[in-house]
DNA sequence: CGAAATATAATTGTACACAATTGAATTGTA
DNA sequence: TACAATTCAATTGTGTACAATTATATTTCG
């Protein structure tokens, strides 16, 4: 393969994702409008409807979101009665966030979301697990690339420049 | 397979692409940031950088985004002298992109830009193939579907509602 | 203990993304 | 030719995303 059609290659497949990623979150749009969420809120919810009580930054490591994200998405989902957000006692830094009896009630509905979904996208079982595997490697060797060194810097500095 | 883990797959699948969509805009941007792009006007380069002075419809139509999300876009990389938008003598509504001799020469340095990444996704050839024709097959059926039925309506209408 | 380092959420500013609407230009057609 | 339907880009308003910064609370360590 020539080193042109493969670096084509790199552009089609990013472009895939991300025109892909864009049309996902309009499919559910339909969906999810009964449920008065947007597709981020949605992905909130499934968090929140596993364990109730995660902090932003909890909700965020599962959802690869941060604080600027999620702050004020949390507001717009604790305005309509959804969750309530709570200052934790124990850690003054952490806010807890926590399901209302509506926020609860709402995972009855929205157990029928995805099968539509599902339906829609036309693929088999094998070639979705595959294609599951597949973006979560890129995704996990793109976080751990030199790339990507914000808060990440779990490791060493990449440059060791000590200011 | 149980009704529960497809439907755990399917929320699986989603955010996998949602959230490799985001890691990869963001593995490219230090990559972009030398060539003053974000990763989306780097797309609209690639469709110019193809065929010069398309309309902003044909590139929507490529990116399959609309002029909600172009015009400003295409404002802002005009006011960073990468391209002009002339407004059509033939046909007044259309507004044709055309690329400065800076938004051309960039086309070079822009060149190196997708090794990096291919190299940073770890994955071979033939899985990124799959992984594209996958994606593809994915959004072309949700966009078929009655899920998503926007501008697209060149068919029938859905319901044959007459207002 | 107490200062420095760290953790956490919030804020600020920029850039998409899109539904819905508007206004102008063109096309279709009676 | 008129005029209704369509096309096209722009606009408006809402909701993400995220880098960079700020403010506060906690932890670490001398």
């Amino acid at each position: 393969m020539s080193t042109s059609s493969l670096l084509d290659l790199e552009n089609q497949i990013c472009f895939a994702v991300y025109s892909a990623s864009l049309t996902i979150t309009k499919a559910y749009q339909p969906l999810l409008k009964a449920l008065e969420l947007t597709y981020p809120q949605y992905l909130v919810m499934l968090v929140l409807w596993q364990t109730d009580g995660r902090s932003v930054s909890e909700i965020g490591q599962n959802l690869f979101l941060d604080s600027g994200t999620l702050t004020p998405m949390l507001k717009r989902m604790e305005s309509l009665g959804l969750i309530e957000r709570r200052r934790s006692t124990e850690d003054e830094r952490q806010v807890n966030v926590h399901l209302t009896p509506k926020g609860r009630s709402l995972r009855k509905r929205a157990a029928t979301v995805p099968e539509d979904l599902l339906c829609a996208s036309g693929c088999s079982v094998s070639e979705l697990k595959s294609l599951n595997t597949s973006l979560r490697k890129i995704r996990e060797n793109l976080a751990k690339s030199e790339l990507l060194d914000r808060q990440t810097s779990k490791g060493t500095q990449p440059k060791g420049k000590k200011t």
